[in-house]
DNA sequence: TAAACATTTAGACAATTATCTAAATATATA
DNA sequence: TATATATTTAGATAATTGTCTAAATGTTTA
């Protein structure tokens, strides 16, 4: 799970990953919504798969990106516990 | 929001939230938590603070913190469109 | 008021990170 | 097979970050 959040810490992939929100995309697609280099925009897409936040599939020359909300289906769960749980000075029963 | 997933990447300032969710707790008696210095300790409650996952309390020579979930509940939100919308590839009617 | 205690600030340093360019790899097509 | 295209790898560099020690600040109490 720290994988995922430190994936999660840089702007620019959590925008990669709205933008997977909507559709599969290759690396190449994602590098042209960025004024970042291919090869950087390569980088983030590593750190996001390792971190399971999404899946690749080579189609020939391309690779298409997609979602992939295992890791993101912990976050929420963490999350969650915070803001569900958060009431120790009210019920102390 | 930026600031909030930053604060998070790191396992030490995940594990000092985890900790003000069962009590509220003095700098002091967080940083004996850790195997880390209590400056240290004061940097990382610092950005939890500026995060707006924090809040502080003095009173006297001690300061209190306390969780605050109104910068998770934006997480929370960001988090579950994923896990909820993803499913583009089914619908698409 | 002086001493003890709690916390933060200041400044330094090593490790990590985001970025770049150049080169390598892999695939498709003329 | 040669060339064009898509993507990744390699290596360098500047910025950021987590940590430390030493010092400063603020508060309590003897």
């Amino acid at each position: 799970m720290n994988k995922a959040f430190k994936a999660l810490s840089d702007p620019t992939r959590r925008k990669i990953l709205e933008l997977l929100k909507d559709n599969d995309l290759t690396a190449g697609e994602i590098s042209e919504c960025f004024n970042i280099s291919k090869p950087s925009i390569s980088h983030h897409l590593n750190i996001l798969s390792n971190a399971e936040l999404v899946l690749r599939d080579k189609q020939g020359q391309h690779v298409i990106y997609s979602l992939n909300t295992t890791a993101l289906q912990d976050i929420l769960k963490w999350t969650f516990d915070f803001v569900e749980g958060g009431n120790k000075n009210e019920n102390k029963n």
